[in-house]
DNA sequence: TATGTTATCTTTACAATGTCAAGATAACGA
DNA sequence: TCGTTATCTTGACATTGTAAAGATAACATA
């Protein structure tokens, strides 16, 4: 490849940039020209590989879903019972976006969905990381021999996933981010009664 | 006053012209010169009552706290006891948002804040719809004569505010907002155990 | 009442941005 | 080798936030 055409990875630099972005300046300063300049290309270059902005968006929402989608994984894999697998979970999750309170802002600030046109899939029945959470659960009344019919399943998994996306929100939104020690209180009983 | 100069209440004109822009296209589509055109006034007016577009975006929130607030403080003035206060306050929490879901993404998009700089009030210590769980939930704490020290307090106010946000998230985010009965979960032991 | 002050609003201007169109360049297959 | 196509550049335009300068009206004060 040449040195200024053809980027190599266009796509997946631009993607990077916009992260970059996020991370430095907040979302506010995302900007289709200004991931372009970051990957040293011209402002219009990226339309060849995302329709519109809210399409770079989506690609970003979707990578830092995976980074998200990783750590839950591991707390799940790094756990020793079904129980104590919710409970790191839900660590995990607040964890995360206390160390990126900008990724929390930005995956769920819905900005530019208007909802009634397009709702995307964050929440829905195939968002991952909550299938996990519906399969950890399962996983943890076949352990303690619980039997609960799918309207007390429901409501529990709801309140549980409420719960951590509730605290996550409190914690990335507020002041008080860093003077309060979510690890201790996360470890109590506030997940699962 | 006359017709061309001196609106009369420009301020206030503006603030119900965001709203009107948020409720009908979203957040997105709020701009300073769509909010002056809708009031009839030229591009520029809005900077004789607002330093820049953040705020009065700050002021817009601050009228929709109110509505909010409103009708947090008639749930809890309409239950017979402190535990149903509680509960219904998290009904009214949840419904406001799911007959307004532009308004939670508007309030808790948080798109001009880095956070770093100057985070809102939202959430903390003085943030009005906070006190009234916190006093409404001492009250059920002195109804029931439960003995709970500073941390325990503290963790079942978290639990439950973040329950009830939490789940107004996930109503106001995901595609099914209307094919669930939240009205019926939440008034199943979700919020209090 | 007359006048100076101030708040409010308009006009003009500029930079940043999203997006489109037309063209240039290079990769790639036939 | 040549045509096709993906990729990128340049140029243009509309929208937006915002600043500056001036116009207008309300208002206080002498």
């Amino acid at each position: 490849m040449s040195d200024n055409y053809h980027h190599g990875n266009l796509r997946q630099a631009l993607i990077d940039a916009g992260i970059k972005i996020i991370n430095e300046s907040g979302e506010a300063s995302l900007s289709l020209r200004r991931a372009a300049a970051l990957c040293g290309v011209s402002h219009a270059a990226p339309y060849a590989h995302f329709k519109d902005k809210d399409d770079l968006i989506e690609a970003i929402k979707q990578s830092v879903t995976e980074q998200f989608m990783k750590e839950l994984t591991e707390a799940v894999k790094n756990s020793t019972d079904a129980e104590s697998a919710i409970v790191n979970m839900g660590k995990s999750y607040v964890s995360f976006f206390i160390r990126k309170p900008d990724y929390f802002r930005f995956l769920f600030s819905n900005r530019n969905v208007t909802a009634h046109l397009r709702p995307d899939k964050t929440y829905t029945e195939d968002y991952p990381p909550f299938v996990l959470l519906k399969e950890t659960y399962l996983e943890y009344l076949k352990e303690k021999q619980l039997q609960k019919n799918e309207d007390e399943q429901e409501i529990e998994i709801l309140r549980i996933w409420a719960c951590a996306h509730g605290l996550a929100a409190i914690a990335c939104m507020s002041g008080v981010v860093t003077s309060f020690d979510w690890e201790e209180k996360l470890s109590g009983d506030l997940l699962l009664r």
